[in-house]
DNA sequence: TGTCTAAGTCAAGGTAACTTGACAATTCTA
DNA sequence: TAGAATTGTCAAGTTACCTTGACTTAGACA
């Protein structure tokens, strides 16, 4: 799944050890999830939605065609 | 983590086999999320929210506070 | 009554999401 | 130039997610 992680993180100009430690994971975890060797679990998503202030779809991207409701 | 899964299937009146069809996992993993014993993983939440048409925030929530960006 | 469906749970197994520790390559900088 | 920081990756281990198969309980209904 795409993700814009490195990008988010960029902006903070945070390296990925100082993420690692606002997300309360390993450096080894975030290098995983940006070069999308595995996708993070739900309650990892939610803090990095949180952390970055934006929704998980804003930031994730499994590639379908999201629908809104009617 | 909290979800409303059994509220939105019983609102379109789906046993826990049939909404697992459509999910493309078994009926013990949805019965397994509806009653809390783990959470989906981040693909599985995308296709939930994409079936019930909210957002993945509106569906599951971790307990904590959501902060917009400013 | 017996049969069907739905829901809940358990066991056992496979794969994905994490961990720590290590090593190499690069870049920054004192 | 040497040292520090950053990133990428690997190995090995643990736990979470998801599977199939089975068993039980409860409700609907012919």
């Amino acid at each position: 799944m795409h993700n814009r992680l490195k990008e988010l993180r960029a902006q903070h100009g945070w390296s990925q050890a100082a993420l690692g430690d606002q997300l309360d994971i390993s450096r080894q975890s975030v290098n995983a999830i940006e070069t999308g060797r595995y996708d993070p679990s739900l309650p990892l998503a939610f803090r990095i939605a949180r952390l970055f202030g934006e929704p998980i779809e804003a930031i994730f991207d499994d590639g379908e065609i999201s629908q809104a409701a009617e």
